[in-house]
DNA sequence: GATATAATTTAGTCATGCCTAAATTAATTT
DNA sequence: AAATTAATTTAGGCATGACTAAATTATATC
C-alpha cells in the first residue's frame, strides 16, 4: 500500500503529463505546495518502485504502473465528489476538497456501492470523465472557451474544479456542465466574453466573463449560429 | 488539528476509561497494537496538549479537552457506521473497519448533512451510542448477557463491533441490537447458553452461544418468564 | 565560447511515530 | 526487609516527508 504522499504525487505527475510531456521538478512542486527539493526526494522514492521514469534534471513521467494507480485515485475522487454532490447535497465548490480528502481512505467495496448508487457515471460534477475500473478514460473531445468566437454556441463540458470562488461565479450564472450558451460579444485587447445562456424561459440570461475565467471552461458542440 | 495517531490515542483512553478509571500503558499499548514504549511517547506530547493527565507510572485519564476531542471522533466514528450501513449497504461485519479509516478525515459539513440523512439517529449499527453534536452521550441502562439467568427474556442493547467473524455469527441468528429473546438454559461449568429467539412467525428460532461469545453481548429490558 | 541566470539535485535538519534494548520503578514473594 | 517479577520509562534508531542552504547542471546572453 502507498502512502498518501506518493498518491498524491502520481496523480498530480498525471494531471500535469495530460498538458504536456514530461513534468519538470518545479512544476510540481509548486502544484503540490511543496519546496523542488522535496519533490527530488520523493522521486528518487517512486522510481525505486518502478511508479515513474526520472533521470536527472529531464522531468518526470508516470510508468504503466503508476500511471494505473494514478488513474484509481483519481476515479476515486471524482466519484466521491459525484457521491458527495448527489447523495449528501454538498455544495458544487466544496466537493473538490473533501473528495481530497476521502479518496485516499476509501475502499473499494465502498466506492463500488456508490458507483451502484450513482447508476454507473461518466463525469464528476465539473465534467471531468470518471475513469472506468479498469483505468478506461472516456474522454470527448472539447476545447478552451478561449478558441471561441462571436456568434458561436456551445455546451459547458467541463470547468476547473480547485478554486471554490470561481465555482461559485459560475454557480451565479447557471454555468453548469451541460449549460448551452451563446457568445455575443468578444471585447478587444483580452477582453470579457459577453455570452447568452440558454435558459428554460423565454428570454435567456446575460453574464460577462472576463478572459482568466474563460480560461478555465472547456465547451463541447461549438456550432455558428445567427446573431440576434 | 491533531494527527490521526492522536486521535487514536485519545479515543482509545475513552473506551478503556469506561471500563475502569484509569489507563494503563500496557494495556493500552495492547488495545492499539504498539509496544508500551511508543505509548509512553505518544502521552508526554498529548500532555503538553492538556489532552491527558499523566503521572510516571500511574497511568492515564483524559482531560476535559481531551474527552471533548475523543468523543468527536467517536461520533464520526459512529455515524459513519450507520451512514455506510443504512444508506450504501456496507455488510454489519465491515462498517466498523471502513469507519476507522473515514473518521479522521470526514468534514464537519459532511457529518451533519449524513447526520441529517439518518434523521438524527442515537445509536449506531451495533447499538452503541451515537455521542451528540455537544459531546452528549445518552447511554440507556443495560447488562452483560453473562448475568442472565434461565427463564429471562430481554433484549439485545449492544455488541461488540471490532470482531466481524462475531458479528457474522450473530447475524446467522439475526441477533442484532433490538432483537428480543429468551434464556432456554444455561449449561454449568461456563458452559454456553440455548436461547430462543423471537421471530415474526410463530415457532421462535434456537441458538446455542458459548460463554466468549455472551460476553459481547449486552441486553436490556430483562424480565422474567414463564418456563415453556 | 565564456558567463550570467535559472532549474535541479545533494547534503544535512527536523518532527512524527513507530521500534528494540536497557534502566528504572512498583508490586509480589519469601 | 530483601529479592524476584512485572510494568513502565528512558535512550537511541529508523522510515517518512517535509525544510534550508549549498553545489551542480542546463539554458540563455553576450
Amino acid at each position: 500500500m502507498l502512502t498518501q504522499a506518493a498518491e498524491d504525487y502520481l496523480k498530480s505527475i498525471y494531471k500535469l503529463q495530460e498538458k504536456g510531456g514530461k513534468v519538470s521538478t518545479g512544476v510540481l512542486a509548486q502544484y503540490l505546495n511543496v519546496k523542488p527539493a522535496s519533490v527530488t526526494g520523493m522521486l528518487k522514492k517512486l522510481k525505486t518502485m518502478n511508479l515513474v521514469n526520472h533521470e536527472r534534471y529531464q522531468g518526470v513521467t508516470l510508468t504503466s504502473a503508476g500511471k494505473a494507480i494514478a488513474l484509481e485515485i483519481i476515479r476515486h475522487h471524482r466519484l466521491l465528489e459525484l457521491y458527495l454532490f448527489r447523495a449528501l447535497g454538498v455544495p458544487w465548490d466544496s466537493v473538490h476538497e473533501e473528495a481530497e480528502k476521502l479518496e485516499h481512505v476509501i475502499s473499494e467495496d465502498v466506492e463500488a456501492r456508490m458507483d451502484e448508487f450513482l447508476g454507473y457515471p461518466t463525469t464528476d460534477p465539473h465534467g471531468a470523465p470518471i475513469p472506468d475500473k479498469n483505468g478506461v478514460v472516456t474522454q470527448k473531445a472539447y476545447f478552451q472557451m478561449t478558441t471561441l468566437h462571436k456568434g458561436q454556441s456551445c455546451v459547458v463540458a467541463e470547468v476547473s474544479d480547485t478554486d471554490p470562488a470561481l465555482l461559485r461565479h459560475l454557480a451565479s450564472f447557471n454555468l453548469y456542465p451541460g449549460t448551452a450558451f451563446r457568445v455575443l460579444d468578444i471585447a478587444p485587447f483580452e477582453g470579457p466574453f459577453t455570452i447568452e445562456i440558454a435558459t428554460e424561459n423565454e428570454e435567456g440570461q446575460q453574464a460577462i466573463l472576463g478572459r482568466e475565467v474563460t480560461k478555465h471552461i472547456f465547451v463541447a458542440d461549438v456550432q455558428d449560429t445567427e446573431p440576434t
